[in-house]
DNA sequence: AATGAATGAGTCTTCATTCAT
DNA sequence: GATGAATGAAGACTCATTCAT
């Protein structure tokens, strides 16, 4: 059941099996209907072993939190060649994101569904790292406006919002590509290039979307 | 505390009562951490008649959703008046959609990340109201194509992952509009619609990013 | 067991029953060893009731150490008779002391063992009404010295010390009376008075006992 | 923490340290909420290697009290010199007893409270000593009435309340000693020696409190 | 002589849910 | 139409105790 019932082991393996087995139940219960119970039996350990080395159901979760995340961030930064143009520092990011989610979904669904949902303690862990990739994508903007000669003039909210609006977007792409069988990583990535880079170009040209002004039927 | 206790009140009235009462619970304090108690408490009724209108607390969830997510829908429809430009209609649907989040924070809370966050019977109501927005800017996006007699040639999951990348984009914007301080729901739509618009418009001009091939280097 | 289980009672008389089953778990096992099960079992009740009602085991101790404290304070009270002399008040004190103990073992023992074991929240109730007995015995040996018309000179740290020692001389006897088959209440007292009485009579005179000076041989 | 971590050492000294950390913990916290893990570490020891020495939780608090019991009577019985008279052989036996708790306290929260708040096989082990101790009060009272080539006419169970009572009071004393600041033993044993003394003298002379008659207010 | 690894059993506490009135 | 009284079931957490080395 679950893991294969060692005995005696030491204590960072078994703390690694316990992992192992928390990402997966939180992943898919949710923090609070994943029961210690449960993830002590699928970990092949008995519950006190399990508050011996992480102490409480909190610890443990910002533990697969902190362990998640590190994952992440590492695969994105590993997959992120330095050198080429600001573009295709994008597109090598997003398909390390993807690829990676991908194949850990129970890892993608603690860190985008379950810490955000459940409080301060584990929301700042997961927005540490989303601050982040935000700052990475944001960087990257710039080096493209740049490497154009362009001033995009773009003001810091506004670019704070485009990045949010970007990885929002492959958030949810994640999510879907997870959820559609046949989508990869590849099409998930070049779906996103496409929908976001031209938009990204224009602006820096500053051809902005005309916004129309205010009107009385705007109301809710 | 909450709704003032009056006795005796028609049974609609009531059940409104306690769905409000379940929504800024639910909202704040997720599904599984909302109690049976604090909710009837709000209501200003006793827990039985809760479950006498509404049978239990997986029915009294799935209720909040579905009235959380009528309301919203009907906020987008109404706010996109029929006969002008696709974009002009993009632009109306998304103001309404910040406007009504903006106003109803533990509603979207609910949409957003409560009901996904567990499981199927609750996700499948949320993917319901998805899908109809999805389809609504599908249908945007084809419009827009036939208006500039133009034949995007693009397939239909290749649509399907646009449009959820710009919802994806305009849930996270939404969230992020919620918890910053300052930004307007006008701002909101209008840094998606500079994001989102052109780079539609370059995909449907035949023009997307160019994908590179796949690499040696590409696995996680 | 115990309470005949009858069902659907007025929320005060179960409360009472509660206390009942709680003091005697609490005063034969002690705070940490009386399990809430076995006291729910006890009073004839579920779990949930008794925490409905007393909120926690530290307040359901507290309660019963208020019940139990206040029904003593109230039997002395009661025995004791205005009008004649210091030393027959003391009598009629002592006798109402020994009678109640003897009659409510264990709520004695919550006073006397159990709630000086566990710590300041539950130990300073009982010194409120230890202080309480304490001042009462204190003022009677003032007003057995005015009666007299003599002045005892007394510092008043000494008639701290003489009060805690006659209260800690009743304490034990009331344990031991409870243990040893066949001590009455009256024999109690009158031990206790045979003891004290004379001794306080002495001081009064200002005829302590001589305390012999500091040897070199004290130590431990 | 707490002792030295050295490595092989003799059993018998590592068995004293368990013990010195064994008593100190049980004195604060008491039997129960005592945990054989602070214990351990405490003393600076494994868990397994408290178990192979002293067997259980029982045994090792039983082990206490044996300790703490012998070291107070002894520390009485080398207090007490011969050859004087009753009465300074008392004082001496009482500034031994005050002079030695206030140095052990938590060797005596053992043997007064903690010991005798959970059950015979611990409450026993108490017992033991303090019938050491009363029978030495009680062999006291004797020679002192022989001293004085009187005859006290006391019935046994009279004298074993009498000394019953002088024990409680100089315990009662001990703790009120230990816990009001400059308190010293020697006020201690004076307070309690004032207070015994004459009323001891008084019943051996055959001048008793007169009890009263039997009221029918007695009741409870 | 000594310990890191491990657990069965039990504790307090809470919650969704239902009678009886 | 509405509720005070009551509970079965489960969850987080702890502890005394032992095995294998």
């Amino acid at each position: 059941m679950g893991a294969v019932k060692t005995k005696r082991m030491p204590r960072a393996v078994r703390e690694q099996q316990m992992l192992d087995a928390a990402v997966r139940i939180f992943g898919q219960r949710g923090y609070m209907a994943a029961s210690m119970d449960e993830i002590a039996e699928l970990a092949g350990v008995s519950k006190p072993l399990v508050y011996l080395y992480l102490n409480s159901k909190e610890d443990l979760f910002t533990a697969c939190i902190r362990r998640e995340a590190s994952a992440l961030t590492e695969a994105v930064r590993r997959g992120v060649r330095q050198g080429p143009s600001a573009d295709r520092q994008l597109w090598d990011g997003l398909l390390a994101f993807f690829t990676h989610t991908a194949r850990h979904p129970d890892g993608w669904s603690v860190l985008h569904l379950q810490a955000r949902t459940h409080g301060e303690p584990f929301a700042a862990e997961v927005t540490a790292m989303r601050e982040e990739i935000v700052a990475f994508v944001t960087e990257l903007i710039a080096v493209a406006a740049r490497d154009a000669h362009r001033d995009p003039h773009l003001p810091e909210r506004e670019v704070a919002g485009l990045a949010e609006a970007l990885v929002g977007a492959a958030e949810s792409l994640a999510a879907w590509a997870n959820a559609t069988p046949g989508v990869t990583a590849r099409q998930a990535a070049a779906t996103l290039m496409n929908f976001a880079w031209a938009g990204l170009g224009d602006l820096m040209e500053n051809r902005p979307w005309p916004v129309p002004p205010v009107s009385s039927a705007d109301g809710d």
